[in-house]
DNA sequence: GTCTATAGGAGGATAGAC
DNA sequence: GTCTATCCTCCTATAGAC
């Protein structure tokens, strides 16, 4: 990024339109250009993961992709825009994903609300378990979203897609932790994001600190020590002042 | 950061070196160019923190001190060497003040290890305080660590000046939570950098989810947060098991 | 949709005069 | 120590042939 002119609220333009939704009854059917998008689309991903966004270039990418130079400002207008497409293809997953366990933990809990660890379970199991089964991509997703959460210039570029999801999880913690103020809500919700975006960066910092007893890619072994501290940590909002 | 070889391991050559120790008894006298090279490290420190380390070139950053282009490497020898340059310098203050602080709370507490708010107040207080009362350059210094603390290519280049600080703290932990694994310690240690961190990114985003209601920059009323969660996480993290 | 070619500029770094 | 001038690489984006 040279300076922040490039990223305005403004959308960029796109020289190829965003695929439109089948019409009714339609079949989507693959056309001619598509897996050259998908490749760039993986790649971009991959690249910006590592990199960063500014520490990666389009020519990296396309190479990484195996297609041509040209081919990135022809699918996806520009590489701001490129980002953008590369975020929003994941987060829609997740937040499905979150919402539809929310929606599960407020079911068992009948007509009380779901307890902060199921709350806390609900946002944090979507994307951690995918790091752990899925394919390596959202690896690659998990770190690039890392470093967009703490880059001011990329927050106005995320906040649409992820916006919905933190009020959604924050009017559930604020009904199952109703001692709690509203500002600590907010705060904890911050907090929580913090301690996850630790183990979605996977910097390789723990090895290098524990010499090797806790390792980056154990995320399992990681999820056992997050939703005890975080739940614990919501809790302890709610009961000190009110 | 053209791809990553920039940033192995090795220290950059330096065309001016460090200032020397003082030999004893002299007194440190500013010689010509002095002047220069901390304008450098402090538009560096507010580029760097603002825009990312590739999100700035040493053109931006100079012209921002007012001083000439081939200044920036004759002084710091390189980009990457310069922005090391920069976190050192403040890296090393809160360093002391924290090791200071956790030595003043084992005072306090006798003969019985600290208590877990005494440590993580001893942790987050020295930085996060600077943060609300000092000159501004401590809050572009805390936007670019955190950065740096996402990305894997910089974690080689920060460990040497962070490692120190975080196992003497990991120490502290362990003796205040025997009860917990060695495993949710440093994991917990990984919790507790990553809820700090949101705070000192300040990107905004809490204002946009609270709709005002808090504030990036109010960081007496974050710390007022953090210490109880960061606090009743570690604490759960030594109750579940043993 | 894909390619070649290139515009048009910004990037880090340095040689050499002062 | 500071400045001018420049090297050479790399960048994003696009025009136009196929």
């Amino acid at each position: 990024m040279k300076a922040n002119k490039a990223l305005a609220g403004r959308t960029a333009a796109v020289a190829a339109p965003a695929r439109k939704a089948a019409p009714r009854g339609a079949r989507v059917v693959p056309r001619r250009g598509d897996a050259t998008r998908l490749a760039i689309l993986n790649a971009a991903e991959r690249c910006f993961g590592e990199g960063g966004f500014d520490g990666v270039s389009l020519r990296t990418i396309t190479e990484a992709a195996g297609v041509d130079l040209a081919l990135a400002n022809y699918h996806f207008g520009s590489k701001e825009n490129l980002l953008r497409e590369v975020i929003a293809r994941r987060a829609r997953v997740v937040h499905d994903d979150r919402v539809r366990a929310l929606e599960m933990a407020r079911q068992e809990a009948g007509t009380r609300a779901p307890a902060v660890e199921a709350i806390v379970t609900a946002f944090l199991e979507p994307l951690l378990r995918r790091l752990a089964d899925g394919d390596r991509g959202w690896r690659y997703y998990a770190s690039l979203a890392s470093q967009l959460d703490v880059l001011p210039q990329f927050i106005a570029l995320t906040s649409d897609v992820l916006d919905p999801t933190a009020l959604h999880f924050i009017n559930a913690l604020r009904a199952a932790l109703p001692k709690a103020s509203p500002r600590s809500i907010y705060w904890g919700y911050m907090f929580l994001i913090g301690a996850m975006v630790q183990v979605m960066s996977a910097t390789g910092r723990i090895e290098r600190l524990s010499r090797g007893l806790c390792r980056s890619d154990d995320i399992e072994g990681a999820l056992r020590e997050l939703v005890p501290f975080v739940s614990a940590g919501l809790r302890a909002l709610g009961a000190e002042r009110g």
